[in-house]
DNA sequence: TACGATTATATGTCTAGACATATAAGTCAA
DNA sequence: TTGACTTATATGTCTAGACATATAATCGTA
């Protein structure tokens, strides 16, 4: 809601222009890498001087949603540089750059329209149909997490035809759909006989559970939670900050 | 290091505004709610036009560490923007935020040179003085969590007359020490006899357990390691991101 | 073909003005 | 004392220029 609308009031023009830019960004009609309009053909089409374009460029620039470089113009950012918290969105990534072997395997995968708990989990009204998951990541050949995860299709209409037998769900949607907001809920658990046998620890050893919900505007996306043994995984998380 | 040295190389003036101002701000010269010089007082000092002063506060600004009024300056902001994560830095507001009655207990405070274990926990090499404090948080009379911590006093000074057995330390730094950076390691533990006892929960239930440390440009400011019972607690992060 | 020098161009920074606007502070009347 | 009105002022936005600088593209040469 934050950003939501500044609605009914006047705007000011370097403000137009940004949320104009931001917009097409956020709606991925100008995807990752896209040359956005040089600074002269933005003061071109809204007729104004150079200085109100570049403040509004500035800004996008210093919120990392584009990147300028002299001469060659200013590009859409691939959305890399989210918080720390949320790179380990990407397990695989997580996975990898401690260089250790990532192994994936889908346990199940279920096509269905929304059932109210569907509805619930996702935090939407309307019905529609929702794609289930249940996977499990590993490094080195040993249980590193369990997911269980439900994408809206309303939202995400292409993920009915991803291949999640291969790429986990995760590292598609991080590259396939823009999101704009993510809530994490991380909670602690003991395993039961389930969990235990998932994750090949003991019942009732400690785990630690990741619930995130992930949004573009204000549509859902997904719902995920993800199950690590509790005391051999640790989640890093750094800021920088005021 | 990310802002670290611009070394060398020779910085535009609105960036070398910026850093005069940030740098005053971290090091506490001009605490939150000081209010920076105007920008007609700036122009004098740096004999520039008033848009380059102007570009150096409207980042200052967009990056929340200062806040502009009209007619009224602009004033250091108070560190409390920080992602969400962080703001459960402060566990007297979390509680009081959901409405909830504080309660809080010293269980210990021990003012000593620094043993080697200290060092490494606070990772200096340099040995000097520390203050260990223990505590507990509690919510409506119901234990919340208890608290394990390490202030060094060569970067807080003040520490060593603050009152903890009133103020809580988390508190009493966040208000009183500029961090410019933190990092957060979350994992899960199964509750041993003595925390079992502190946090009035069963042994063998689940706890949270998260491990702060906290810097100040490089230098080490405190570390810290809060255990919350994991089945009634929940840490909730939201982002925005691109 | 490969490499080095030149050129064109988009962004980076800056100026000396201008008018708009929100609001702190002062003024005056009820 | 309180409330309404006025005024002064700091920031917000914008312009039409300028020169600096990094670099993609081009051209020329070995």
């Amino acid at each position: 809601m934050s950003l939501a609308t500044d609605s009914a009031d006047k705007p000011t023009l370097y403000k137009r222009i940004r949320a104009d830019i931001e917009k097409r960004i956020l709606t991925g009609e100008w995807p990752p890498g896209h040359r956005i309009p040089f600074e002269h053909e933005l003061v071109a089409r809204y007729g104004c001087s150079r200085m109100t374009v570049n403040k509004a460029l500035s800004e996008l620039a210093q919120a990392d949603l584009i990147e300028r470089r002299r001469r060659a113009g200013s590009f859409v950012r691939r959305p890399q540089h989210q918080s720390a918290v949320l790179k380990i969105a990407d397990i695989r990534a997580e996975i990898t750059a401690l260089g250790r072997s990532y192994g994936y395997e889908l346990i199940g995968r279920k096509l269905r329209a929304a059932t109210a708990a569907d509805r619930a989990r996702l935090g939407v009204k309307k019905a529609g149909k929702v794609i289930a998951i249940a996977c499990r990541h590993s490094a080195d050949n040993v249980p590193f997490a369990v997911e269980d995860r439900l994408i809206d299709l309303s939202s995400v209409p292409s993920a009915a035809t991803a291949d999640f037998s291969r790429e986990p769900p995760g590292s598609w949607l991080l590259h396939h759909v823009p999101w704009t907001e993510a809530e994490h809920t991380i909670s602690a658990i003991v395993a039961d006989d389930r969990t235990a046998e998932a994750l090949d620890i003991a019942i009732g050893a400690p785990c630690l559970v990741i619930d995130r919900y992930t949004w573009r505007s204000a549509r859902t996306i997904t719902a995920v939670r993800l199950l690590y043994p509790g005391d051999s995984h640790r989640l890093v998380a750094r800021f920088k900050g005021g």
